[in-house]
RNA sequence: GGCCCCAUGGUCAAGUGGACUAAGACACCGCCCUUUCACGGCGGUAACGCGGGUUCGAAUCCCGCUGGGGUCACCA
């Protein structure tokens, strides 16, 4: 095992994000192709918005698509524990070495004081940002404060004038100016840490080489690499992967329709669709393969090729992968993936027998060719579990009232009767090869009422499979259903 | 608005100064395959944002502009 350590560390405030879960990816193949530690962390200091339930989505999303964690919540591991909130005693202990260092201070602003100040540099047309009114407090004054009740949140002492650069494997070295950043919060008033001090004493107690996420935090990066020389720690590689954009080219969120893992699962898309798409979403392999495998994922992943520019999610291209899962994945995996949504839609329910998951199987061997998404698989599926079929368009019933029509049917209900049972796929072409000539009429004449009678419809699957899959009782009481549909509908006319 | 990032077809993208008359994929269109539909195969439409440099030579390097995005919390 190399010295590679990674993180992804979410925060618990909602369901995994196609965003988050991408950075997880590409985390979790960097640890992997370099024989590395992946770790996963929560990151729930934000104690309003946090919760269990969407810790344990996040956890259940990445399983899902197929990442596991070395180290982390659930697992364990040396560096722990690993949630923030279990950690509070750590953040405190070093928000204290800083404030004795004198690197840090208590702020005794309250939330409408600074909101009065950041409205008075806005009126001035001044960027808003801390006055340091409290930096200079005197112990009395401090005294005075704190008698008054307040409980300060803790600041950290920024030096103006200085460039800090940080260096980052995608984008190179980035330069900031600490003139812009302004003493910022490390320690909330109720001594809970904020983001920027949970992470770097988290990502340097955990060991970690490189921190691989989202372009957003492109800009705090300067801020941890103040906290990092403050504390005396080693800075550690950074790569901020470029945002994933939305139709209109804006940060994807809620409104840009579905955005979390999770909905992706409930539509019926496939993890490897997911993971195959969200690779190729700002990487690229460089050769002209498109389909590829967890593992070669993983052999060919590499930080160099990340892209600097950010990504519009192209749900036609997730489509296209999707379906393409769906034809070449293993015919049981897709068949159990799809199981779910046909019994959900009450075509399949109770227990499946072994000899009904065969039959499902075969079922999806056939209707798989049609589907972009599992959820598909129901409207293509249902006229093999319906007790009848009707005509369903206008198409279908001109088509089944053709006059020569009942010959083929007749003909072949009596083929049907005669056999011993359809399941032999190749038998049953092989009779309805010779279909149209027996019944003497064109294939086009002979087939189609033969598929309206069985579906009701004018496509679908080919014949054979069709009456295969249908077995011998669906098969005749369809036919000679249509054949009275027929009587009825000449007197009808 | 300040700071920062980004810029090749509608979308994902290859390209790292000459092999570019700019790859591949999705989407779209056409043809073929086929008893139907879908799959598949073949083909087509379609791009280096603009302006200056540097260079014998620029999609590739530099500067400016424009455009897009991110970020400016006691949220992460």
């Amino acid at each position: 095992m190399s010295g590679v350590r990674v993180r992804f560390a979410p925060s618990p405030t909602g369901p995994l994000h196609i965003g988050g879960a991408r950075s997880a990816l590409f985390n979790w193949l960097f640890a992997r192709k370099n024989g590395g530690t992946f770790i996963l962390r929560i990151e729930d200091t934000d104690l309003e918005r946090s919760s269990r339930e969407s810790e344990e989505n996040i956890l259940r999303a990445l399983r899902w698509l197929g990442l596991d964690w070395d180290e982390g919540v659930d697992v364990g591991g040396p560096h722990g524990p690993y949630r923030q909130t279990e950690r509070l005693e750590i953040y405190r202990r070093y928000a204290a070495q800083l404030e004795q260092a004198g690197l840090a201070y208590p702020c005794y602003c309250t939330e409408e004081e600074l909101a009065r100040e950041r409205e008075e540099f806005l009126s001035r047309g001044e960027m808003p940002r801390y006055g340091g009114r409290c930096r200079r407090l005197s112990p009395e004054e401090r005294r005075r404060l704190e008698e008054e009740g307040r409980r300060p949140a803790l600041r950290f002492a920024v030096t103006p004038g200085e460039t800090i650069l940080v260096r980052d494997l995608v984008r190179g070295p980035v330069p900031f100016d600490s003139t812009g950043i302004g003493d910022f919060i490390i320690m909330k008033s109720d001594g809970i840490p904020t983001y920027n001090f949970a992470v770097v004493v988290d990502d340097y107690l955990m060991g970690v080489t490189h921190v691989i996420r989202a372009e957003e935090h492109l800009s705090n990066t300067p801020r941890q690499v103040l906290l990092y020389r403050a504390l005396g720690w080693p800075v550690p590689e950074f790569a901020h992967i470029s945002l994933i954009l939305g139709e209109d080219r804006a940060k994807m969120s809620k409104r840009h329709g579905a955005t979390s893992i999770d909905q992706y699962r409930e539509m019926g898309y496939l993890p490897e669709a997911v993971v195959n798409f969200l690779a190729l979403l700002g990487w690229s392999p460089g050769g002209e393969q498109e389909i590829f495998t967890v593992e070669e994922l993983v052999r060919e992943f590499s930080l160099e090729r990340v892209s600097k520019s950010p990504a519009v999610f192209d749900l036609n291209k997730l489509n296209w992968l999707n379906a393409h899962y769906i034809r070449h994945s293993p015919l049981e995996r897709v068949t159990e993936l799809a199981l779910p949504f046909l019994q959900r839609a009450g075509l399949v329910a109770g227990e499946v027998t072994p000899e009904q998951f065969r039959w499902l199987v075969r079922l999806m061997g056939v209707v798989r060719e049609y589907l972009t998404t599992l959820a598909e698989a129901v409207e293509h599926a249902r006229v093999f579990f319906a007790a009848e079929v009707e005509p369903e368009d206008e198409e279908a019933r001109e088509v089944l009232a053709w006059e020569e029509a009942g010959r083929v049917l007749a003909v072949l209900a009596e083929k049907v009767k005669g056999a011993e049972s359809l399941d032999d796929e190749a038998a049953v072409a092989a009779v309805l090869k010779k279909l149209p000539k027996e019944a003497g009429l064109a294939p086009r004449r002979a087939y189609l009422p033969v598929r309206v009678a069985l579906t009701g419809r004018t496509q679908g699957p080919e014949l054979h499979l069709v009456i295969s899959l249908l077995g011998k009782e669906k098969v005749i009481s369809r036919l000679q259903r249509a054949l009275a549909w027929r009587e009825g509908h000449a007197k009808a006319n």
